[in-house]
DNA sequence: TCTGGGGTCCTAGGACCC
DNA sequence: TCTGGGGTCCTAGGACCC
């Protein structure tokens, strides 16, 4: 059965709330980003983008560029409750909806033809109601699955609706640079650039077994199917979580030991706290280390069993950094801390010692009081080693100051 | 102008088991 | 006694997405 499916991308997201909520604001360039001295440009109004403005530049060249724009840092929960409103939209014409990010979703709206209207015309309805109802502009593609549907969008951008049929789908795409599809970035498109492909067109008149010899099978595979406007994965409303991490870029790089292990064990903390408002517990830590060359490398590690204690997560986390030499003379730029290999935490084994009650604990003292309420100031030492997380290297007994 | 933070998926190599 | 191959798990890195 020929499918219906739209995709909703909302214009300049963030800039645009703060336009909303800020009247001041409106008409005039809008930058939201990271403010310190090594934040990068999140979004830009449209005003913005006349200077030349972009996502994920330099905030630095963004104020060179634009010294008259409006700088701000990103108010997360306020665009949460600004795309919840924006859902809420969306489902009144599909129970199948696949939030795709805060300011992006695919809506599944085979077979709902009798009820709400031709697609074209939900369309209309959805981006009229996001304009009066919520107070901001959007871009609406429709095409005959979640591939076209995103394309068509970019070409309704901004603010424009686009209903690409099937019998148009060729004449589409074959003008399309190959970056503008779903899976090919900066270096695929070079190395397709390097074998004369330049457009989607180009891309289709390769075979299949030469993609795969150039991208290994899945990737060619993938190609192959993304030039030809093939695509049938399903909207998925329900995606599970599988990792959870946080990830800090310091101001000035850090070079003393204490400074890492305090950082470590902040971002420690700040993922098991996330993990426990889901109910998770994780099999897996991870952390992330890139140092001031901008040289980026991870480690991992799998827990004798799954946990959510900050405590061990903290420990295994020092663990692997221990083992990678943060004893070096580099700076390091940034720490991150991570968790996988997610279970729910009513597969809780049986606890090994007498504070496994303290993730609940701490989640129950930061509900009353406040997520700074409490923080953790034991050290290392005055927990429990060698139960919780395996160290095959056995590189635990670090020296301390 | 030096380059954020949150994710997903894929590949490749080594260990280990049968 | 020597050698092979397949399957699975684990880890590190890379490409990509918003």
């Amino acid at each position: 059965m020929e499918r219906a499916i739209l995709h909703l991308d909302m214009d300049a997201f963030y800039a645009s709330v703060e336009q909303l909520d800020h009247p001041e604001l409106r008409g005039r360039p809008v930058v939201v980003g990271g403010l310190g001295p090594r934040g990068v440009v999140a979004t830009a109004s449209y005003e913005a983008r006349v200077y030349g403005v972009r996502s994920a530049m330099p905030m630095a060249k963004a104020r060179a560029l634009c010294p008259q724009a409006a700088f701000l840092s990103p108010r997360f929960e306020r665009y949460e409750e600004v795309a919840h409103r924006i859902r809420d939209v969306l489902a009144g014409y599909s129970p199948l909806v696949e939030p795709l990010s805060l300011d992006e979703a695919f809506v599944d709206l085979t077979g709902t033809e009798r009820l709400h209207g031709p697609p074209g015309e939900v369309a209309r309805a959805i981006h009229r109601r996001i304009r009066d109802e919520v107070g901001l502009s959007c871009s609406v593609g429709v095409g005959p699955n979640k591939l076209l549907a995103k394309l068509a969008s970019e070409a309704a951008k901004p603010g424009g609706v686009y209903v690409l049929r099937p019998e148009d789908v060729e004449g589409f795409l074959s003008p399309l640079a190959v970056d503008r599809l779903w899976g090919v970035g900066p270096r695929t498109a070079a190395r397709l650039s390097e074998h004369g492909v330049r457009t989607a067109g180009d891309l289709r008149q390769v075979d299949l077994g030469v993609l795969q010899s150039w991208f290994g099978t899945a990737q060619g595979a993938h190609l192959w199917r993304v030039a030809r406007g093939v695509d049938d994965s399903p909207v998925e409303p329900e995606r599970e979580v599988k990792s959870i991490s946080h990830e800090e870029t310091f101001p000035q790089d850090l070079v003393r030991e204490d400074d890492v292990e305090r950082e470590v064990r902040r971002l420690a903390d700040r993922v098991a706290a996330r993990l426990g408002e889901e109910g998770m517990l994780a099999s897996t830590v991870f952390v992330k280390i890139r140092w001031a060359d901008f040289t980026t490398r991870t480690r991992q590690v799998r827990l004798a069993e799954p946990t959510d204690h900050p405590f061990l997560i903290a420990e295994a986390a020092l663990g692997l950094l221990g083992r990678g030499g943060v004893e070096a003379e580099a700076g390091i730029r940034l720490l991150g801390v991570g968790l996988s290999g997610l279970v729910p935490a009513t597969f809780r084994p049986t606890p090994l010692f007498a504070a496994a009650g303290l993730p609940e604990v701490l989640r129950e003292v930061r509900a009353r009081h406040g997520p700074s309420a409490l923080t953790i100031g034991l050290r290392g030492e005055d927990f429990p080693r060698g139960r919780g997380y395996t160290d095959p290297k056995g590189t635990k007994g670090r020296e301390r100051p």
